[in-house]
DNA sequence: ACGGATATTGCATTCGTATGCAAAAAAGGT
DNA sequence: ACCTTTTTTGCATACGAATGCAATATCCGT
C-alpha cells in the first residue's frame, strides 16, 4: 500500500549514471550545462520504467521558486469573480504556475493567520480579488519581496500594483445613459463603502450628475449581497407614488442589479424600463440573457486578467520592476433596461 | 530590495539556542518532546523581531506531507460548481490544508501534463469535480498512494471514492413531479453523455416514466453549455403546434434550465408553466429567484462537501482506509415552474 | 547528598533536487 | 600527434526544517 516515492537517485542508479545527470535531464530550463543525447536517453527510459516524477517541493526548496501564486478571493457568488478566477487559473497554468487559493469569508476573516499561511507557502506572488486587504497584508508581503497585484481593487498605497477598469469613467457612462434617456429621479444602489470599486463608480456617477446640473435622488448600500440588495430595492420603491420614487437606478454591479430587477418586477410589479430604468456594471453573462437584457457598463475581464498576470510576472521575474496601476477603459453596453429617449 | 529569507537558524542564533529548539517551538503538533517555557519565550521573541515564518516547503520535504490538496475543476460558469469550490476551500482551510487549483478547460485538456503537475506538487490528496477523469489519472494517483475523491461524479472503478446525490432517485422525482401535474409529452434536455450525473439523472427520469407506463416524448443534449442548451430548446418548441411539442421539460441541471426558461419565455413567447412545465436539478440560488421560481431537485451541496472532505481526510490520515461511495438523498423543491395538477 | 527517573536540549542526519567546481572526455586546430 | 578549447559528467554541498539519539539538566524520594 505505502509506496516509497521514486527519487532522482533511484533513477540514477537504475540508469547507471549520477543523480546530477538525472536532475539535468529533467531541468525545465534549457540548462547551460546539458547532458548528452545518450545519457538523456538512458535516464528517460529508466524514469519511465520507475514512474519517476521530479519532486516540485524539493525543487522549490533549492531554487527558491515555488511556481505557486497565492490567489485570494472572498467569495464566488458573483459570477464576475468566478469567471475571473477561472481565467486567472488558466493564465497561471499556461505559464507553468499554479494557483493556491485562499478563500477569505469576510465574516471569519482571520487576516493574520491567512497572511501567515501565505508567507509560509513561499508563494512567488500574490493576486487578490474582491478583498480589501488590510495594509498589513500588503506590507508584510512586499517587505518580504513577494509581488502583489490587486485585481479590480485599488488601495491608496502606491507601492502596490493594481488592475481596474476606469470605474469613475464607468460611473459617468451610467449616469449619462440614464440622463440621456430622460430619467429625472436617479438613485444609486452602492455596494459596500469600504470597496474602492463601489466608491469610484458612485463617485463617477455623481460627478456626471453634477456636471449636468442634476441631483442624486436617493442612495442605499446593498453591501454586495443579495439580501441587502433586495431590502434596499424595496425601500426605494415600495408604497410610493410614481412621482416620489426613483425612475432610474444605477446598481454598482450586475450581480446585485439582477436581483434588484427581480424585486422590481416580481415583487413590486413595476415594469422595466417603463417605470424604472436600470443600469448595472460588469456585464456578466446573465446580463445578456433576454430575460434581463440589462444595460450595463462592461469591464473587459479578459484584458484585466491578462494585465494582472503581466504585472505579476514582470515583478516576479525582475525584482526591480516597479509597481504599476493599470486602468482599462469602461464601455457601455446598451440593452433594454433603460427606457428609450422620450422625444422632446 | 532583495531580502534574504529568515530561517530557523537565524532565529536560533539570535535567541541563543539551537535550531532544533526553534523547530520544536513552531511545531504545529503538540510535540512529544516539548521545549521549556523559558526557551519558547526567547524563541518567540527573536522570531517576532526577525519576522520569522516557518518555511512550509522545507517542512513538507521532511515530513512528507504538503498539506496541499489538488482540486480539479473544468469550469466555474455553473454556479453550482463555483459554490462547491468555495465551500471546498473553506473546509480545507478549516483543517489547515490548502487548495491547489487545476482548471482543465475541456477543450485544451492536456490530461497527461496535468497529471504530471499534480504528481510533482506532492499533493496529499485530490478532489475532482465536473471532470471526467481518464482512468489514467485515477490509476496514476492511487498507485502512488494519493487519495482521490470525486465530487458529483462516479466512475465504474470501485477503487475510487466518490460523493454524489442520488441522481437516479432525483431523476425519478423530476418525472414524478411532471407526471403528477398531468403533463403528457415529456422531454429531457441532457448534459453530456460522458458525464455520469447526466446519464444517471436521465436514467432515473426514464425509469419512472417507464414504471408509470409513460413514454419519453423527446430528448436532446445541451452539453452543459448555454449555447447548445438554447439551440436544443428552440428545436423542441419552435414552429410547432401545441400538440406536437413537449408540454414538460426536465433539464439536467439548473444552470441549463435557467437558460432554457429564458429561451422559452422570451424568444418563443411561451408561458411557464401554462404552456410548458420545467424541472431542473441542483437548486442553485438563481432557481429561487422569483423571476424563475424553478421547481428543481436539490443537491445537498453542504453535505456533499462535508462528505467529500471526510472521505478524503480519512484516506489521508489512514492509508488503510477503504474508498467509499457516499450517495446522499435528493429532494424535490417545488416552486412555480410546474403547472398545478389539473383536477380530473 | 545521592541514585534514579524524567524533562530539555543540542548534535547530526535526513528529505529530494539543483548547481558550482573540478575532473574527464570529446572536439577542434595546426 | 599534441595542445587548446569546449562539452560532459560526477562529486559534494546547499536549501530549511524535523527528529532519533545521546548528553545534559531538572526533579524527586529518601
Amino acid at each position: 500500500m505505502k509506496k516509497r516515492r521514486v527519487t532522482s537517485t533511484d533513477v540514477a542508479r537504475k540508469a547507471g549514471v549520477s543523480q546530477s545527470a538525472v536532475s539535468r535531464t529533467f531541468s525545465p530550463w534549457p540548462t547551460q550545462s546539458g547532458v548528452s543525447a545518450e545519457i538523456r536517453e538512458k535516464v528517460l527510459r529508466a524514469a519511465k520504467e520507475l514512474g519517476y516524477q521530479p519532486n516540485a517541493i524539493a525543487r522549490s526548496l533549492i531554487t527558491q521558486r515555488s511556481r505557486i501564486v497565492g490567489v485570494l478571493f472572498s467569495y464566488l457568488d458573483n459570477p464576475f469573480y468566478a469567471r475571473a478566477l477561472e481565467l486567472l487559473c488558466h493564465g497561471l497554468q499556461a505559464r507553468g504556475y499554479h494557483a493556491l487559493v485562499f478563500m477569505m469569508s469576510d465574516t471569519l476573516q482571520d487576516i493574520d493567520s491567512t497572511v501567515s499561511d501565505i508567507l509560509q507557502y513561499q508563494v512567488d506572488g500574490l493576486l487578490t480579488a474582491s478583498v480589501e486587504l488590510s495594509s498589513k497584508l500588503c506590507i508584510e508581503c512586499t517587505e518580504r519581496g513577494i509581488p502583489v497585484v490587486m485585481f479590480n481593487r485599488t488601495q491608496d498605497d502606491p507601492g502596490l500594483s493594481a488592475v481596474t477598469t476606469d470605474n469613475i469613467g464607468g460611473g459617468r457612462l451610467a449616469a449619462k445613459a440614464l440622463l440621456d434617456a430622460g430619467c429625472e429621479r436617479l438613485a444609486v444602489l452602492a455596494g459596500w463603502e469600504g470597496a474602492s470599486t463601489s466608491r469610484d463608480r458612485e463617485f463617477g456617477f455623481r460627478a456626471e450628475l453634477h456636471a449636468r446640473g442634476a441631483e442624486l435622488f436617493e442612495r442605499a448600500n446593498g453591501n454586495f449581497n443579495l439580501e441587502d440588495t433586495a431590502q434596499a430595492t424595496r425601500a426605494f420603491f415600495k408604497d410610493r407614488n410614481p412621482a416620489e420614487r426613483p425612475d432610474a437606478l444605477f446598481v454598482i454591479n450586475d450581480y446585485m442589479a439582477i436581483r434588484a430587477m427581480d424585486v422590481i418586477r416580481n415583487e413590486l410589479g413595476l415594469r422595466i424600463p417603463e417605470d424604472v430604468s436600470v443600469v448595472g456594471f460588469d456585464d456578466i453573462s446573465t446580463a445578456a440573457q433576454p430575460t434581463y437584457g440589462l444595460t450595463t457598463v462592461r469591464q473587459p475581464i479578459n484584458r484585466m486578467v491578462e494585465a494582472s498576470l503581466r504585472l505579476l510576472f514582470e515583478q516576479i521575474e525582475d525584482s526591480a520592476a516597479q509597481p504599476e496601476h493599470v486602468m482599462l477603459g469602461a464601455q457601455l453596453v446598451e440593452r433594454h433596461s433603460v427606457r428609450r429617449k422620450s422625444s422632446p
